[in-house]
Parts: structure tokens; sequence; C-alpha cells
RNA sequence: UCCGCAGUAGCUCAAUGGUAGAGCGGGUGGCUGUUAACCACUAGGUUGGGGGUUCAAGUCCCUCCUGCGGAGCCA
């Protein structure tokens, strides 16, 4: 009797047949002559039967052997049974050990942050871990859909930089063959001459910022998409940002139902961020907004976390804080035609509290006024002649942003920490595993 | 970098300055429908390191280390 090799993704299609499937023992319960093996393949889970007086002897001794993660391949016939989780169940006739798991560090209880952080390789495999990672994956996809779909063209950017690009001291640097090297932390900077070339381009890669920042919101290592397009002003990067939002999101919404499920995400909450019309808030007004909620800030302060916290509470799906003050933001971007000592700046904050994802700004296409801005940030005039480049040779007005993957992936699955978001987080005194 | 909290069994946590315990995990046994199964028994400890106060310190004091939460900064 042939028996397909199957998993658990693939169910539906072998009910009442013989099937193998391969994979981990993930939980085991006894109960007398009966041992229930819950199988985990990486596509799913699935519970296995083993009834004594129906398997030979040589079989339920295997059974009984079993630890979690022990690796197995299993055999029986898939039946339908309500009394299963997930409604499939395989009477086993056969089962296989591939390797016996010595006992695994992560139980079923409880536990801390860093012991889990310590067994992050070995905690992936965890159901959690497991669906954040698939609503990560589908997110990478489907901005790269997004783009693509739009006649965006790829532009990697390089991850060893000579600058910084913002001009902070964030930076990590590394040995170049004799001359000091820093990891990007950004890769708009490429990406603006690229998009002279190319009309539409994007960047999405990992970035790398060495803030001694010890918040749920940061990481030292993270994935940033950027789009820059050519001839778009700052009405049509605001557009840009809504119609990115909401349609990555409502691809989540489609592809994911099941792991948002497992997250007990409430849908709820993100279904309005895929109707679009997000509300557009002139930072001035933000500001008064604030004040009238009993905060302390003035014109020309930034944002902290707790202020966008209650800008973005005040709305069911993301704001889009506008103009910011020029000398708050970075030394790039245009100035407001109306008033010149604000920026063509835009921040989406998410609801929720998951705060700031994407940061974007119409970028300065004069020669003139971004010498000044370097003059005035006090940065090497020399490093930044290639960039000025894309103002000499025909300037034009483009604008473009950044958007942080795990801010963005930590606001779907509605988890309260960057580090649950990305695979092997970096983060201050952790590199490891 | 600053402010706050914590460190006790493999893990998660208890323990008025007075004999260090429980749950989970491990081991042994029981149970034909479990859903983080349950029941019984069992093994498992230099209480983060160093110093101090005290008749007596897991507990109080000093110091160092590690981690967590928050701030600033940002995506």
């Amino acid at each position: 009797m042939s028996r397909p090799v199957i998993t658990i993704s693939d169910l539906a299609g072998h009910v009442d047949q013989p099937v193998t499937l391969r994979g981990w023992v993930y939980n085991w319960r006894k109960k007398g002559k009966l041992r229930f093996i819950i199988l985990r393949d990486g596509f799913g889970y699935l519970q296995c039967i083993v009834f004594r007086p129906e398997v030979d002897e040589e079989v339920w001794e295997k059974a009984v052997e079993l630890t979690q993660e022990t690796s197995i391949e299993i055999s029986g016939k898939l039946v339908a049974d309500e009394r299963a989780p997930g409604g499939y169940e395989l009477k086993v006739d056969n089962l296989k050990i591939i390797q016996i798991a010595p006992e695994f560090p992560i139980g079923k209880k409880d536990h801390g942050v860093d012991f889990l952080l310590n067994q992050r390789h070995l905690w992936l495999r965890s159901k959690r871990q497991h669906a954040i990672m698939r609503v990560r994956s589908e997110a990478q996809f489907a901005i790269r859909d997004f783009f693509q779909q739009r006649a965006y063209t790829l532009i990697d950017s390089p991850i060893l930089t000579p600058a910084a690009c913002e001009g902070t001291s964030t930076l990590f640097e590394t040995d170049y063959f004799g001359e000091p090297a820093y990891l990007s932390q950004s890769g708009q900077l490429y990406l603006e001459p690229a998009v002279a070339a190319l009309g539409k381009v994007y960047c999405f890669g990992p970035t790398f910022r060495a803030e001694k920042s010890k918040t749920r919101r940061h990481l030292t290592e993270f994935w940033m998409v950027e789009p820059e397009v050519a001839w778009m002003q700052f009405d049509g990067l605001l557009d840009l940002c809504e119609d990115f939002i909401s349609s990555v999101i409502s691809r989540i919404l489609e592809e994911c139902a099941v792991d948002l499920e497992r997250l007990e995400r409430d849908i709820s909450k993100l279904e309005p961020a895929t109707k679009g019309s997000f509300p557009r808030i002139d930072y001035g007004d933000a500001v008064k907004t604030l004040q009238t909620l009993g905060q302390e800030i003035e014109f020309g302060d930034d944002f902290g976390a707790e202020h966008e916290t209650l800008l973005a509470g005040l709305h069911d799906r993301p704001v889009l804080v506008t103009r910011y003050p020029a000398d708050i933001k970075a030394f790039y971007m245009q100035p407001d035609p109306t008033d010149p000592t604000r920026a063509l700046a835009v921040d989406v904050l998410a609801p929720e509290g998951y705060g700031e994802i994407i940061g974007g700004s119409e970028r300065s296409a004069s020669l003139e006024h971004l010498e000044h801005q370097i003059e005035i940030h006090g940065l090497p005039r020399d490093a930044f002649k290639w960039y000025l480049d894309v103002r000499t040779y025909g300037s034009f007005p483009h604008s473009g942003f950044g958007m942080g993957l795990e801010r963005f992936v930590a606001w779907m699955c509605g988890i309260s920490h960057l580090r649950e978001a990305i695979p092997y987080p970096r983060m201050i005194n952790r590199l490891y595993p």
C-alpha cells in the first residue's frame, strides 16, 4: 500500500486515506492505553493517536519513548474527528523515530524574556513565534508586490558606507582595509541618484543603528523599506503612504487570518486602516491638540512616545502628521514654500500605541539649500559630493519615505516588543544567538 | 547615559531577620478521548559575585555583574 508523504497544510485532500508525515513532537499526553502525539511539521499541528490494542507492540514501545521535539516519521489513517484540535487526527499504525530529543529547554509553562531570547533559535518553534514569522514573511512579499505592481525598480543600497546618512553619531564602525566604514542606517542617499535613472525605486534591507536605546520600539539591526519617486511632491507622498499601508494591511488580513487568530489579534482594530482616508494633521495643530490634552509641549518640540500614542489614540487608523519644524528634521528635507521654517516632512503614527512606523519627506531639490544645510549641520562637504550631483545634473522634485518592517509587523501581530518581530533580534547587550 | 525594578531547583515563582517550598519540566507507576490532561510517588539548591551588620542573613547595608521596565533618540 503506497502512502503519500504529506504536510499538515495538505490534510483536507487525504481524509480516510493512509498517509505519512514527518515532523517533531510538539507535545504528547498519555491516557492509559492511549497516546496523544501533537505533531508539528512547520506547516501546522496534527493530533496523532496511538491506541495500544490496535498497533504492533514495537510501535507502542516507540510511542512511549517519545519526548518533546523528538523528530519522527509517522504513518496511519487520516480521519476527521471533532474531538481533535483542527478537526483532523491521525490513527497511527507505524512510527519511526529519527532522533530522540533530550529534555527541551522550552516547556509548556511561562518563561522569562531573558531565558527565551537566549533560546531564540529554539523559541522559533513555538506556535506564537511561528505565526509572527509567517506574518513577517507575508508582509515582506506584500511590500515587494506593492512596488513591483506599480513599476518601481528595486535598488539594493550598500550596507558598507563611507559616512553617516543623517549625520548622527549612532553608527556601527568597522575597519575597511584601514579606512573607517559604517554599517548603513538608511539607503535613502543612494536611492536619490538611482531615482534619476529609473523614475521610481525602492530598497528593502537591513539597517543598523548603534543607538543605546532600551525600549520596546528599538532594535540595533532592523529592516527598512524605502521608496523614492521622481517628480512626486508632498501631497503625492502623503497619498503614497496611505495607499501603501492600506494595501499591505489588506493583504495581511487576507493571507494571514490563521496566524492572526493564533496570535489572538483583534482584527477589528486593523480593518479601518484598510479603508484609506487617514487623518492628516498639521504639526502645529497636533501641538495644540496635545496642549488641549494637558501635555507640556511647545511649538518646536519633537514628539515623545507618549505624545505619539495620544495623537494616534484619537483615531481608529494611522495618522499622518505633516510639516514639522525644519530644525528638528533631517538636513535633506524640502522647506515648506509657505513657511520656510517648516519642512515638508511626514510621520505616520500607527494606532494602539505602536507609534511612528513611517518617516518621510519631499527632498530638497536645490543645490544651494542643501549645501547650506550641510554646512549648518557640520557635515563634511566632500563626503556628500556624489549626493549633491543629483541636484547638479538635472535637479527635480522627488519624495520618499522609510518604514521599519519590525514596527509594522509588531503592529499587525499586536505584540508589545520589536524583539519578537524579527527572527534573531539584535539589541544593545544582545548578539546571541 | 539617566531613573526604577529584579536575580532562590532546568523553567516560572513563594518563603515576618530564626529548619529553603510549590507548579511545570525530568524519573517511576496508574488510567480508552486527552486539549498547557489528570492522579500517586520520586530525584533535584554554594539563594548572581565579593564585602559588611547580627547570636542568626535568601531577607538588612555597601559594591560589582547580569537582566527587565521606562526616558531621551529614532523606523
